[in-house]
RNA sequence: GGGCCCAUGGCUUAGACUGGUUAUAGCGCCCGGCUGAUAACCGGGAUGUCGAGAGUUCAAAUCUCUUUGGGCCCA
């Protein structure tokens, strides 16, 4: 393969050729790494920023990757949406802003790394290791992998400042972020609670509802339906041995147990069984009662209410002085749907179980400590993980030798782990920093409301559907690495929300120079309380990092503090994208912290996309090595081809990116395109044609690609402005195989005639015009196709109107005057009949080289434009067309049926007819010949021939066509002596041919 | 258990909102053709109960309901 394109940027070695030679065939990736070197040697990205400066702003906010993680095919799908939408408006005059990267830094993910790598396995052992060391390893580590970040975003070409991202772990970002809480709560949103939160033991820390959302698996686990024996209840109607019947899928939690709930007008059945008195909803009977039994009678739920019975646990009690406790109480949220009807209450270990517990009057003590560990009231287990493999089973037995249980089974439902390190969680009684969400939830709802959402069902359907059972967000981490709480309390109950540097400089007397405000750092600060003097400390959490990226849009500007005016004008971002995955993520907490803070919505339009799946369907995972890497992928198919790829489905499906959509991309687009350019280039220097004074189009050819390109050019934008690329791309698609395979195959010969005419002028200008159009129309899809050609046919000409490159040039408006959409069905219908001609001749067995008089086109009205008559003439080899209304009296008719026409083709030969078929047999041979000796499209040659008597004849017949075919100055019967050979045979008929070049 | 999305030849898919000729196109397969720009291209062919069932209608891939399977999200 011939590789010595240098980018199209050079002019060649000779002087007086107007473009540089392009091979036909092209190392696409080669050419890029030359493409790229040149945007970065003259700045293409930092002139087109300069260039659109004071122009109308177009709004776009990066969503901030950790780069704690290696970036895959998937991560350079969402950044090739991007840059389309990017270079597009910046093509279209919007100055894109601010167009810069972003990086996430806090959170549970860097902390993980750094303790796996220090061989951490507790909070405890993080502090024990020094908060200090272990914050400044963090910091080191979570930009890891911001090189191979870059190094993909930039081969991807990618065009973002990932020079001056914002990064969230910054002082001025963390101080917006803490201005911004500041403002929350003083609106009396953000505040303190003792509340049940999903909470990891292996982290010590709980997890918001969007991270508790990534975790849940399917398991099988232990439940066990339990006999509570009845102490002071109706012994007059149930007698000795009566027991209420409750089921747990967490027996982990039944230590805690204190209180069964049912509901006031459920039915309950009193089941008698082995002598025993057995209490269960009466709709559950059946399901939760196995082998003989007898019912005893019906009893309503509220008068079981205060009923009490024995603790589960001979070794343990945990009623208080003036608490309620191992009684049945009452419950709203108690039903039938499963279990037995009665519900087994901890007070400390479910949502529902603290709020009645609180309601009523429960005694709240832990039984599980931070660890997740049994803590020393339940002396039994004491020491050992909740969780623990076995434990549960331990639980089980020991209620079983007991006589507490009814029946164990296995049972499977989803369970959430930590996102990040696999623990189960547990829900967990904690003091925790809460956002009241949910006061906040009509205007998020209404807010919601003004954004564009694509897939437009996410709107009202999963996003809506979240936003109208909006929970509180639980903010506040037991953790180390992150965005400090800005809250100071006094012993006295005093609390002071900060909201500046500035105003903890003030309020707790000087801040150090080098002033730090991660932990361990900000924890040193002391303020002196104002009601008591004493000293208030820093509540010692940091925030959920999800809390930080919500807070891009003003935090990225270090607003208020800085760039008031900037953000104002930058506020709400017109257009975000990201995976759905962030649907409960980013979406989300944009829209959260910003309606916390404005009250307005953060973006107007957010195009959210699926999953991109490997070659086998699989969810790509680095640690499975399931997923492709975007380096190799680019080396191997180069960048503007996967790009292509990735963009030609539906972007919010999930769809495969498999090697046949990249070869795909490569064949139909990149090739295509590139050999209709090196097609264009080697006729333009042949002919020395300018492209600096182009005609006007006369063909009816050049008209039709000329309205194809502006139809085009309409369904690219229009696919753009609806997000949805898929049909800019299958509108370039079709453009490029109407350019290749219908009017550059027409149009060959007007290319390759000898004199340089008005007809050959206005081909030339049509196709350079198309091509140059093409490729601005394509810049934001194939950055680097575009510029190669580009550069070459534009830029190296020089002159005033170049500009540097394509990036820097207005995007081409679509010129309506050039559409014609009858000229667009004529030619649609011009090439059916051609196809349904072509059909007629095949079924006949007429072989389309053999040149035949006459086709009838049989049509109830009208006919075509004369000079699409010569196209489907040349396409079916016919002499002559004829529209009629009736159809011919041919000897030997081919014909095939159209949509609404049909076509008789003569198939009598004559022998004029036949001499000119073997002819053109002959011209075949002799060009692929050339061709097999590596011949220059001009070079000249001289022939020898000889064959039977029959062959003979026709070339003698036909010389002047053959010759002028084959660019020969001489041709005669016999050997020439230092000539290539070659010969056939063609139906039956023999044929020597000996080839000499031209000196 | 709840919500959303999806199901069309061997594979990937268009069409569905707005019901109406023979259900789109590509990959692959078979036969044939064309070719001095193309790793292409063109013509023909085989492979479809449009996941299943019911309903609405003169007419359903399309609308409605039920159901099966898959994906994602929630609890």
């Amino acid at each position: 393969m011939p590789d010595t394109f240098s980018g199209g940027f050079s002019m060649g070695s000779e002087i007086d050729k107007i473009f540089a030679d392009v091979p036909t065939f092209v190392s696409f990736p080669k050419q890029e790494e030359e493409t790229l070197s040149y945007w970065k040697e003259n700045d293409i990205f930092g002139k087109l920023r300069a260039k659109n400066i004071g122009n109308q702003r177009f709004i776009f906010l990066e969503g901030p990757p950790t780069a704690n993680g290696i970036p895959h095919i998937g991560h350079s799908a969402g950044r090739a949406i991007k840059d389309v939408f990017l270079r597009y408006h910046a093509m279209k005059g919007f100055e894109v802003f601010p167009w810069k990267g972003g990086w996430d830094c806090h959170g549970l993910p860097v902390e993980i790394g750094v303790e796996k790598e220090l061989g951490l396995r507790s909070k405890k052992q993080v502090v024990e290791f020094g908060v200090a060391e272990f914050n400044n390893l963090c910091r080191k580590s979570v930009m890891r992998y911001e090189g191979k970040w870059k190094a993909m975003s930039e081969r991807l070409g990618f065009w973002i400042d990932m020079e001056h991202p914002y990064v969230t772990m910054d002082s001025d970002y963390i101080e917006s972020v803490w201005w911004s809480l500041k403002t929350i709560y003083d609106k009396g949103l953000l505040d303190k609670g003792h509340y049940i939160v999903p909470y990891c033991p292996r982290c010590g820390t709980p997890l918001s509802s969007h991270e508790v959302a990534q975790g849940y698996k399917d398991v099988k686990e232990l439940s066990a339906t339990l006999k509570f024996k009845l102490s002071e209840y109706d012994q007059e109607k149930l007698g000795p041995d009566a027991f209420i019947l409750a089921w747990t899928t967490t027996p982990w939690t039944l230590p805690g147990n204190v209180a069964l709930a049912i509901g006031k007008d459920i039915d309950y059945a009193i089941v008698e069984q082995d002598g025993e008195k057995l209490i269960l909803a009466m709709d559950l009977v059946e399901k939760v009662i196995e082998g003989e039994h007898e019912l005893l009678g019906i009893i309503k739920g509220s008068e079981m209410v205060g009923w009490k019975y024995h603790p589960l646990f001979d070794f343990m009690d945990l009623s208080e002085e003036g608490k309620i406790s191992y009684q049945v109480v009452e419950a709203d949220f108690v039903t039938t749907a499963e279990g037995t009807g009665v519900v087994h209450t901890a007070v400390m270990y479910g949502e529902d179980d603290y709020n009645l517990g609180m309601k009523i009057g429960l005694p709240a003590k832990h039984t599980v400590d931070m660890e997740g560990k049994f803590n020393e009231l339940v002396t039994e287990w004491q020491g050992q993980f909740v969780k623990k493999k076995g434990l549960d089973v331990n639980i089980v037995v020991h209620l079983h030798e007991n006589n507490r249980l009814y029946k164990k089974e296995n049972y499977v439902h989803s369970y959430p782990y930590c996102w990040r390190c696999d623990s189960p969680l547990l829900y967990y009684g904690l003091d925790s920093w809460f956002i009241r969400m949910s006061r906040l939830r009509d205007i998020m709802v209404a807010n919601n409301e003004t954004i564009e959402w694509k897939p437009e069902h996410l709107k009202h359907g999963r996003f809506g559907n979240f936003l109208d059972e909006l929970k509180d967000w639980a903010l506040s981490r037991n953790r180390f690495w992150g965005t400090p709480l800005p809250v100071w309390r006094c012993d006295c109950g005093k609390e002071i929300c900060i909201g500046s540097f500035k105003e903890l400089d003030d309020m707790a007397g000087g801040l150090p120079d080098d002033f730090e405000p991660h932990r361990p750092w900000v924890d040193d600060l002391l303020i002196p309380c104002p009601d008591c003097n004493k000293a208030m400390t820093r509540e010692e959490y940091v925030i959920d990092t999800w809390y930080d990226s919500g807070s891009a849009p003003f935090a990225q500007f270090h607003y208020p503090f800085e760039n008031k005016e900037l953000f104002e004008q930058s506020y709400p971002a017109d257009f975000i994208t990201e995976a759905i995955d962030q649907t409960r993520g980013w979406f989300y907490t944009l829209l959260a912290v910003n309606t916390a803070v404005f009250g307005t919505p953060p973006y107007k339009k957010c195009l959210t996309q699926g999953l991109l799946l490997n070659n086998d369907g699989q969810k790509m995972s680095k640690s499975k090595g399931t997923a492709v890497d975007a380096l190799e992928t680019f080396d191997k198919s180069g960048a503007d081809a996967t790009r292509i790829a990735l963009l030609s489905a539906p972007c919010w499906t999930s769809q495969k990116f498999s090697d046949a959509t990249l070869k795909e991309a490569h064949s139909k687009v990149m090739n295509t395109l590139w050999n209709v350019y090196s097609f264009y280039v080697s006729n333009a220097n042949l002919d020395g044609f300018d492209p600096r004074n182009l005609s006007q189009p006369e063909h009816m050819l050049d008209k039709w690609i000329l309205s194809r390109l502006q139809s085009a050019n309409l369904v690219v934008q229009q696919g753009i402005d609806d997000m949805e690329l898929h049909k800019s791309i299958r509108a370039i698609f079709d453009f490029i195989d109407d350019l290749s395979n219908w009017y550059v195959r027409r149009s060959r010969r007007r290319f390759w005639s000898e004199n340089v005419d008005a007809d050959k002028n206005s081909a030339h200008s049509t196709l350079y015009r198309v091509l140059v159009e093409t490729s601005q129309m394509m810049a934001p899809f194939t950055p680097y196709l575009s510029e190669a050609m580009y550069q070459n046919l534009v830029v190296g000409l020089g002159g005033d109107e170049a500009k540097a490159s394509v990036h820097l040039t207005s995007y081409p408006e679509a010129d309506e005057s050039l559409i014609d959409k009858d000229l667009e069905q004529m030619m649609m219908l011009s090439r059916k009949m051609s196809e349904t001609g072509r059909n007629a001749r095949q079924t006949s067995g007429s072989k389309l080289r053999q040149p035949l008089s006459k086709a009838v086109i049989v049509l109830e009205e009208g006919e075509l434009d004369k000079s699409l008559v010569a196209l489907v003439q040349e396409e079916l080899n016919v002499k002559e067309i004829e529209f009629s209304s009736q159809a011919p009296e041919f000897d030997e008719p081919a014909v095939a049926e159209g949509q609404n026409f049909k076509v008789y083709i003569d198939l009598t030969l004559t022998p004029e007819l036949k001499s000119e078929g073997i002819a053109r047999d002959v011209v075949r041979r002799i060009q692929s010949f050339r061709k097999d000796e590596d011949l220059q499209y001009d070079q000249r040659i001289r022939i020898g021939f000889d064959g039977d008597e029959e062959m003979v004849n026709a070339i003698q017949q036909n010389m002047n066509y053959i010759s002028h075919e084959i660019l020969a100055d001489e041709m005669a019967i016999g050997e020439l002596p230092d000539a290539a050979f070659k010969e056939w045979k063609i139906d039956g008929r023999e044929l020597k041919v000996w080839l000499v070049k031209e000196s």
